[in-house]
RNA sequence: UGACCCAUGGUGUAACUGGCAACACAUCUGGUUUUGGUCCAGAAGAGUCUAGGUUCGAGCCCUAGUGGGUCAACCA
């Protein structure tokens, strides 16, 4: 077996270093630990994935940790619904925790702290110390309070928590350095005096850690031995080691093992937004329904809309872990949910926007039932039996009175196939008084019918027509959805805000008729409505009337190749500078082809008639080995020449260097210009 | 006028100890198909931000530049 070693990100990269460094397998320990302040959303869906994977993969407990320091901010109802929502990702967590658990431990942690004279009580107000702490460019200042007794320090702090003082009149800070240039380590605050009750804990505190001085130590009491979060904690990393540090020196014994934070970029989608202060402002704006309104990014949303765990797992892994910024393409995303759902949604029949069809030499009055796969990819889902009559309703878009020949549905005098039944031939149409289109007739070839092994049945036809029996069909509503918002990155403008790109039309309902079996359907269930996409039944679907969500359509090629005719074709290419495209032949250009370096030099030449001399210039310095930038520059230096460019000294350097070089090519671009 | 982080096809991620830049999505062909879906086969697309250096050899190491991001809440 030719095993090839797995592709690792750099997190896997670091724990498998630990691991040959000495760290014990089993001492492998996650967590991951949002703050119940909100919904979780796609975002966090990659940061769950990450430790709960690594979980997986290295057999390691991971814990839940609700960082539930701000009891202004957090509630109960979020810590459920959270969750909620990891246990329906399908994942378990080892133990639920809260950093709340761990106040009583932080508070004598931070005692020793002002007994080694590591912390002092400031009694400034936020606005004196915010001053004194500069800026990331200038230096802060030492607070009066800096040099306060620890005798004093102990007496207020412990005042502190006694509740006998207002919000606001002191806080904790830590004795760092006023002028470290990571603007964290300038004396961050450790406790503030907050007067409120927490979910949890109720009144017992009115003192309240801070991030810093919580997270990290929170990790070191469980013991987790890789704490990752998002790089915009990267500025945090040298506060948390030295939290982490002071800490372990006292109680090594206990709990010997020091965490490590690593950051990793978080995940953009687009044409969506993330924060969870900006989907707040289109729930507040009832820009959406709700918190989990299916076009909402958050968990809660992705499961209304019909995505599955499985579907959200794989995209995660796709997306993969990296450093860099990333903005992924929702079209990851789509695949994904369909590539789940192909699987394992049964198919049926739904009429979105119809039109009468009826069949003129059907017999009035007779039904039948025809049989229909329910999955074509599973067999093991068996079939079902569909009614059919002489009025059925088919799709309003699968019908044209005259179409061109790319045009594979209905036409007049044409023949297509209804799914699983016959084929028919469009013979007339009826409309209104205004010219709109109110009824199809046809005629029906009666030996045609699906699975029959008839020579009929058997027959060639371009198109292939979903339908439903007038008289059998069920009316339901069916809500599409399109992206939220009109921009693929809605926050990243300068100059207008992430609402000014709010799609006014991502929400469409309409009246559908479905096939009758869809009546036993339950609230959550996906189906393929076939040639449409995939659905799935909503909750506010009752007893009388059922609601479809549109979780995501078919792939559809025929829509793309309409809007290409449109549109002509847009370019995926970015436009680059002349010059830059000169320099990047140069990389190839020794390799190529003689004809295609023929082909290429035209195009240089081209180029090189927008490319100035001052631009020119510094490539005559490319080191002697480079001799595909030689030539592309000299190629294009020729044509500046020809354009009564000045022969300089520095040309003259150049050009004579590559008469001397060995490269032929060279040479010969050389003695052009030369002469 | 700082510190730190990042830079690989259109997008996202790989490439172990320097050794022919790979995979997925997206795109485009062709085939199969009673879903313009699925499936199958194939194509095109980057030479790794720029310059210099080390090396037999650099996406990977070093230096400088450029571009992008993060950091000044008693939020997390």
């Amino acid at each position: 077996m030719s095993e090839k070693p797995a592709a690792l990100n750099f997190i896997e990269h670091l724990i498998e270093e630990d691991l040959t460094n000495g760290l014990s397998k089993k001492d492998l320990r996650f967590r991951f630990p949002p703050e119940p302040n909100g919904y979780l959303h796609i975002g966090h869906t990659k940061a769950i994935g990450i430790s709960f994977g690594l979980g997986e993969k290295y057999q390691a407990p991971v814990n839940l940790r609700f960082d539930d320091t701000n009891p202004a901010k957090e509630e109960q109802k979020y810590v459920d619904a959270i969750k909620e929502d990891i246990a329906w990702m399908g994942y378990q967590w080892d133990k639920e925790v809260y950093s709340s658990d761990y106040f009583q431990t932080l508070y004598n942690w931070a005692i020793s702290f002002i007994k080694k004279g590591l912390a002092y009580i400031d009694s400034q107000s936020s606005e004196q110390i915010r001053l004194q702490k500069g800026s990331p460019t200038q230096l802060g200042i030492n607070s009066p309070y800096r040099t306060r007794s620890v005798e004093e320090n102990l007496a207020l702090f412990t005042k502190m928590k006694n509740g006998e003082f207002k919000e606001g009149a002191h806080v904790l800070r830590a004795k760092i350095d006023m002028e470290d240039p990571n603007m964290l380590m300038r004396d961050p605050i450790m406790y503030r005096i907050l007067k409120k009750a927490h979910h949890r804990t109720g009144n017992d505190w009115c003192i309240y850690p801070m991030y810093d001085w919580t997270h990290g130590e929170s990790d070191y009491i469980e013991q987790i031995s890789h704490s990752l979060c998002s790089l915009e904690f990267k500025p945090h990393r040298k506060l948390y080691n030295w939290f982490r540090d002071e800490v372990y020196s006292e109680n090594y014994i206990q709990l010997p093992l020091a965490p490590k934070q690593r950051e990793f970029a978080r995940l953009n989608l687009s044409y969506t937004v993330m924060s969870k202060r900006k989907l707040l402002q289109l729930v507040d704006k009832k820009i959406v329904s709700g918190w989990d309104d299916p076009r909402m990014p958050t968990i809660s949303g992705l499961r209304r809309r019909g995505y599955t765990p499985n579907a959200i797992k794989k995209f995660i892994e796709a997306v993969g872990v990296a450093k860099r910024e990333n903005l992924i393409d929702v079209s990851l995303l789509e695949f994904c949910i369909r590539e789940d759902l192909n699987q394992t949604a049964p198919r049926v029949m739904v009429v979105l926007n119809p039109i009468k069809l009826t069949i003129i030499n059907y017999p009035e009055g007779k039904e039948e039932f025809l049989k229909a796969d329910n999955n074509p990819e599973d067999e093991s889902a068996g079939c079902r039996d569909i009614p059919f009559s002489k009025e059925l309703y088919i799709e309003r878009a699968d019908f044209e009175e005259v179409a061109k020949s790319n045009f594979f549905r209905l036409t007049l005098g044409n023949e297509v196939r209804l799914k699983n039944a016959y084929i028919i031939k469009a013979e007339s149409i009826i409309k209104d008084s205004e010219g709109v289109l109110k009824e199809v007739r046809c005629s029906y070839d009666a030996d045609s019918l699906s699975g029959t092994g008839s020579e009929a049945s058997l027959r060639k036809v371009k198109g292939t027509l979903h339908w439903v029996s007038v008289s059998h069909a069920i009316k339901t509503e069916v809500r599409s959805y399109d992206r939220l918002f009109t921009d693929a990155a809605p926050d990243s403008h300068k100059e207008k805000t992430f609402m000014d790109f709010v799609n006014p039309n991502s929400l469409t309902v309409s009246q559908a008729f479905a096939e009758p079996s869809l009546a036993l359907a339950k609230i959550g269930n996906s189906f393929q409505f076939q040639r449409l996409g995939y659905f799935n039944v909503d909750k506010d679907s009752t007893g009388e009337a059922l609601v479809f969500n549109k979780t995501v359509g078919l792939r559809d090629s025929w829509i793309k190749k309409k809007l290409a005719n449109n549109n002509e074709l847009t370019s995926q290419k970015a436009t680059i500078s002349p010059l830059n495209e000169v320099m990047r032949f140069g990389k190839k250009y020794t390799k190529f082809s003689i004809e295609k370096q023929q082909e290429t030099k035209h195009r240089i030449q081209e180029l090189a008639k927008s490319i100035s001399y001052e631009e020119l210039t510094p490539f005559f310095g490319t080191a002697l080995k480079k001799v595909g930038t030689r030539i592309v520059t000299m190629i294009a230096l020729g044509v500046l020449i020809k354009n009564n460019q000045e022969i300089t000294p520095e040309i003259r350097v150049f050009v004579r260097k590559a008469l001397e070089d060995k490269n032929e090519l060279l040479v010969t671009e050389a003695s052009k210009v030369n002469s």
